[in-house]
DNA sequence: GTCCGACCGTA
DNA sequence: TTACGGTCGGACG
């Protein structure tokens, strides 16, 4: 080995723990053998093989070697016997993929090393040394910061799970000292996952900030005691000993004999057929095609090798239910959509298109190296017109803020794909435009506005054009914040795509849909992280102060990952007949919301201010009751010292347990001890309601007015709900309270702006009149269509009792089964609600369905379909997935059946406000109100608006009947949508 | 600083 | 018994 020669350490070990836990343990082959880690080791040793230089690392090695730990005892267990005593034996499904990994290591043509007696750190180290010696480079391919302390100019460590390459700044960084000083970093702190003692009380902080001020350990620990804090100088003189031990413990040995030499450790040539003569025995088939690919082998020729399995001592088999979701058909009506390339296969079905475009992507390595950023304007006029000739552009903002009401722009991003500027070309181009980016340094001022950036107003106005151009689509991930931010620069986004919003219509129920994750499920690439470009915690910085070349990778990359994950996903909505959802019910509510978020609502503070005071002092009252009852002091708000003293000290009965062991305090729990004569829980409940109400409402709604605005602009999210509804955050103004008169309170706080009426119109009883049309019941369609008390008509059917003169209690319950067979009911969940047995429970929901068999009907039915398609679907055709829904597991998989019953109701209620909120500005258009009411927010059922006094008659009718109208025409309802609308100066007035 | 559980506000 | 988000305490680092 040479200078200029590469080694590679594999950290084989630390990987298929990792490998383990990051991929989900359901990646199993046929006959069941745990294959996950096999799989993640395997994928990431062809990336580090196949395409190293498209990593962080940037480089392809020389010298590879994979490093494992010997199963045995280590010269450490000598030195101090607990050393690694806290471990638990590997989960059972790893066990048999230790043996496979060394399989998997040999026919990538790879040297697999261990030594007895040693760690694989050591051996690691020893070899990092050696090369180290002789001019080599040393890439160590682990994270674990036990072998951060080999880091040095020439060694380098490398997370392959992150891509993220960790060099001296990353180790100062991270843990506040250079590599040379981590020995002794982690000799003061200890590690708990290696039962490493360390010393107590001492964290990585306050480890660097003494090896800072003393220079080493020993130092440290010899002049301890001119330590001014006196526990820690107390800690460290006792236990100095004890610090001596942890470093050899954590000092890596560098002189582990090698049976194999540096030389020995050189990258050999693939032995194409022996690999995927493995990789078939373990049914990798997108790896085995990628390798036969690369290595122009005919995989179909090669057999699977036999590859031994040592299962270990447990006794273990196949046991997971391997059964998929089984595929849709492909709908045949819709064309193809995005075919704007090449290498689009026309006249193919959508689904053939959709199946190409995911192959070709997945795993298609992303060049970061052609980035390019945009410096002057003649550039960017030549990236906007060959985005205007190719139709498609995907676009991304920078700024300095996660609030795009607050954000500044700090710069912009495209990508487009490349047939326009290298013709003939599949690839895609991506660019970013700095144009607030600040030299950190210079003045005290926080810097200066960098060099080389097109001023920011001459770049908007050239931006402009294309991004308004109906003829260009531009394709966004979370368009809702971009489309925001450039609104406040003057350009109004149209022709728009959002990847978010479309793998939400698609994969509802499948997890998120960041870009992070989309990334990785569709092209197997992790983006770089944010906080790797800004730091996090407060050390970090506002992106207007990221170096512009670190901005470029970043921004650029968004781009690039944008424009990949559309090409993958535009097809699959045709494939799957989604795309009317996506065109008619997701993708035009974005400007729709954005423009709630950016109108807020007025809050006054004066009034909260007030509430705030009041709700102190009743608080501090409840609070000295409470204390008083209970003999002493203690902190209320914790439920483990509330239990402690409620049913320990004071020996009261206690009721449920919570899923931790702890007995429960919830407000339930409390309002039954009440009920039983203790005084106590009483008081305990009011100060908890005080508490909230301040804490939650009261105190934090302030900070959220906006400087400029002086508003309240919440957040909206699209795609963070299962059944399609809304989500509202920092501040969710879908939780003000209003059942309590006290809570009621704080909607006064919201309200209108002088000379205008807040006016709420609501959904009457939505969900119920949703399960009557699709369960088709007549009863229930009767009630609703005459007007009648829905749950005072469901308790009269079932009791038999007239609706005149009822008695509360009687339609209370009525009204607790009709919500519970909307949540898709049980004995148990219905006897909980009402305080009942559960055999009584049980007896009213059997005579439920007597009387109403049609929802019997609905729910098999419901149940059956999501069993069989791994979804349900609501009267719009949304889907809703439940994946986990065959699930062995019985709670969970009833669990998941109440959610398929309740989806298709919620979801349903939910689609039909949301073509409500899109249609009421188009109408308030016509009839010439757009400027003089405005909706400014969503509760589920609920539109709250701001309207000019002297139009709120004329607004009132044309809310309304839009609402009551909104399912039409695409469904037409079997029972009639009913809306009340009320207009006042306050939130509470209007409801 | 970051995470998770318990609890509780809404529809 | 469905769907969410926010606050707090407490554990961990």
């Amino acid at each position: 080995m040479n200078k200029g020669d590469h080694l590679f350490l594999v950290d084989g070990s630390g990987f298929i723990f990792r490998a383990f836990h990051a991929i989900p343990a359901l990646n199993r082959k046929s006959d069941g053998l745990p294959v996950n880690a096999v799989s993640g080791f395997c994928n990431m040793l062809w990336k580090l093989l196949r395409d190293a230089r498209n990593t962080d690392v940037g480089v392809t090695p020389t010298h590879l070697a994979v490093i494992f730990d010997y199963s045995s005892t280590t010269f450490r267990k000598e030195i101090y016997p607990l050393y690694k005593a806290n471990r638990s034996a590997p989960p059972e499904d790893l066990i048999p993929q230790f043996g496979l990994i060394r399989h998997a290591t040999r026919a990538f043509n790879l040297p697999c090393i261990e030594t007895e007696g040693f760690e694989a750190d050591d051996i690691i180290a020893t070899y990092a040394r050696q090369a180290e010696a002789v001019g080599a480079d040393v890439t160590i391919v682990s994270s674990d910061k036990d072998l951060m302390q080999l880091v040095s100019a020439n060694v380098h460590m490398y997370d392959a799970m992150k891509d993220k390459q960790i060099s001296i700044p990353d180790v100062i960084e991270k843990w506040g000292v250079p590599p040379e000083k981590m020995i002794d970093l982690q000799a003061l702190t200890g590690d708990s996952t290696d039962n490493v003692p360390g010393i107590p009380g001492i964290g990585p902080k306050t480890a660097a900030q003494l090896l800072e001020e003393f220079g080493d350990l020993e130092t440290l620990l010899e002049r301890a005691g001119e330590i001014k804090q006196v526990k820690r100088r107390e800690n460290i003189v006792a236990n100095a000993e004890l610090a001596r031990v942890s470093r050899q413990l954590v000092e890596l040995r560098t002189d582990v004999p090698l049976e194999m030499k540096l030389e020995d450790l050189v990258l050999e040539p693939q032995d194409g057929p022996k690999l995927i003569g493995f990789l078939k025995a373990m049914e990798f088939t997108t790896l085995t095609r990628r390798v036969a690919e690369t290595c122009d082998c005919d995989a179909g020729a090669i057999e699977a090798a036999v590859v031994p399995v040592e299962w270990g001592d447990a006794a273990h088999g196949p046991d997971l239910d391997l059964r998929s979701v089984s595929a849709d058909q492909p709908t045949m009506a819709q064309s193809a959509p995005g075919a704007t390339t090449s290498n689009t296969a026309s006249g193919k079905a959508p689904a053939d298109l959709a199946r190409q475009r995911a192959e070709s992507l997945a795993g298609k390595p992303i060049d970061r190296s052609r980035y390019v950023t945009i410096r002057d304007i003649e550039t960017l006029e030549l990236w906007l017109a060959a985005a205007r000739e190719t139709g498609v552009v995907a676009f991304d903002t920078e700024s300095t803020s996660l609030d795009p009401m607050q954000a500044d722009l700090v710069g912009v991003s495209f990508a487009i794909q490349d047939n326009v500027l290298s013709p003939g070309s599949t690839d895609i181009r991506a660019a970013y435009v700095p144009l607030g980016h600040r030299s950190g340094v210079g003045d005290l001022l926080g810097g200066g506005h960098a060099e080389g950036q097109i001023p920011m107003a001459a770049a908007l106005a050239a931006m402009k054009g294309l991004l308004e151009d109906p003829a260009v689509l531009k394709v966004v991930q979370n368009l809702k914040y971009d489309y925001l931010i450039m609104k406040r620069y003057g350009i109004v986004l149209q022709s728009f795509d959002d990847t978010m919003l479309m793998s939400y219509v698609l994969d509802a129920g499948k997890g998120n849909h960041g870009m992070d994750t989309l990334s990785q499920r569709w092209l197997g690439h992790t983006p770089i992280a944010f906080k790797d470009v800004t730091g996090s915690g407060k050390s970090s910085v506002t992106f207007d102060l990221v170096d512009i070349d670190r901005a470029t990778t970043y921004a650029a990359e968004d781009a690039d990952v944008t424009l990949r994950l559309w090409l993958v996903l535009k097809p699959r909505l045709a494939a799957e007949g989604l795309t009317r959802i996506y065109e008619r019910l997701e993708r035009p509510l974005v400007p729709v919301l954005a423009h709630m978020e950016e109108r807020g609502i007025t809050v006054d503070r004066q009034i909260l201010s007030r509430l705030s005071g009041e709700l102190a002092q009743k608080a501090a009252a409840a609070e000295d009751e409470v204390y008083a009852l209970a003999g002493e002091r203690f902190n209320i708000g914790s439920p483990k010292q509330l239990g402690d003293i409620l049913f320990g000290r004071m020996g009261l009965p206690g009721g449920s347990k919570t899923k931790t062991g702890q007995w429960s305090t919830s407000a339930q729990v409390l309002e039954d001890l009440a009920a039983e004569g203790a005084p106590l829980p009483r008081k305990i409940v009011d100060w908890r309601q005080l508490t909230k109400l301040k804490s939650t409402y009261t105190d934090a709604l302030p900070g959220y007015v906006h400087p400029q605005t002086k508003r309240v602009h919440t957040g909206y999210s699209l795609a963070s709900t299962t059944t399609g509804r809304l989500s509202s955050s920092e501040p969710n103004l879908q939780n003000i309270p209003v059942r309590t008169a006290e809570g009621r309170k704080i909607r006064t706080a919201f309200i209108s702006t002088p000379g205008h009426k807040l006016l709420s119109a609501d959904y009457s009883q939505i969900e119920l009149r949703v399960l009557a049309h699709v369960a088709d019941i007549p009863q229930l369609r009767q009630a609703f269509a005459d007007g009648i008390d829905i749950h005072a008509m469901t308790a009269s059917e079932m009791f038999g009792v007239p609706v005149e003169g009822m008695p509360s209690e009687v339609r209370r319950r009525a009204k607790a089964i009709n919500f519970g067979i909307i949540y898709g009911i049980s004995a148990f969940g219905l006897a909980n609600q009402l305080s009942i047995e559960r055999s009584e429970a049980g007896d009213y929901i059997k005579k439920y369905f007597e009387r109403f068999p049609g929802i019997k009907d609905y729910m098999e039915a419901t149940k059956a379909f999501a069993r069989e398609k791994g979804y349900v679907e609501t009267i719009f055709g949304r889907r809703a997935h439940y994946p986990e829904i065959k699930s062995s597991n019985p709670s969970m998989r009833a669990f998941n059946e109440r959610a398929a019953i309740n989806a298709p109701i919620q979801g349903s209620a939910a689609d039909i406000i949301r073509r409500a909120m899109i249609q009421i500005e188009p109408a308030l258009a016509a009839s010439g109100l757009a400027e003089r009411c405005r909706m400014l927010l969503q509760v589920h059922d609920e539109l709250i608006f701001e309207v000019e006094d002297e139009a709120v008659d004329a607004a009132m009718p044309v809310i309304v009947d839009v609402m009551e109208n909104a399912a039409m025409p695409a469904v037409s309802m079997r029972v009639p949508l009913k809306v009340d609308a009320r207009a006042a100066n306050n939130w509470d007035e209007a409801h």
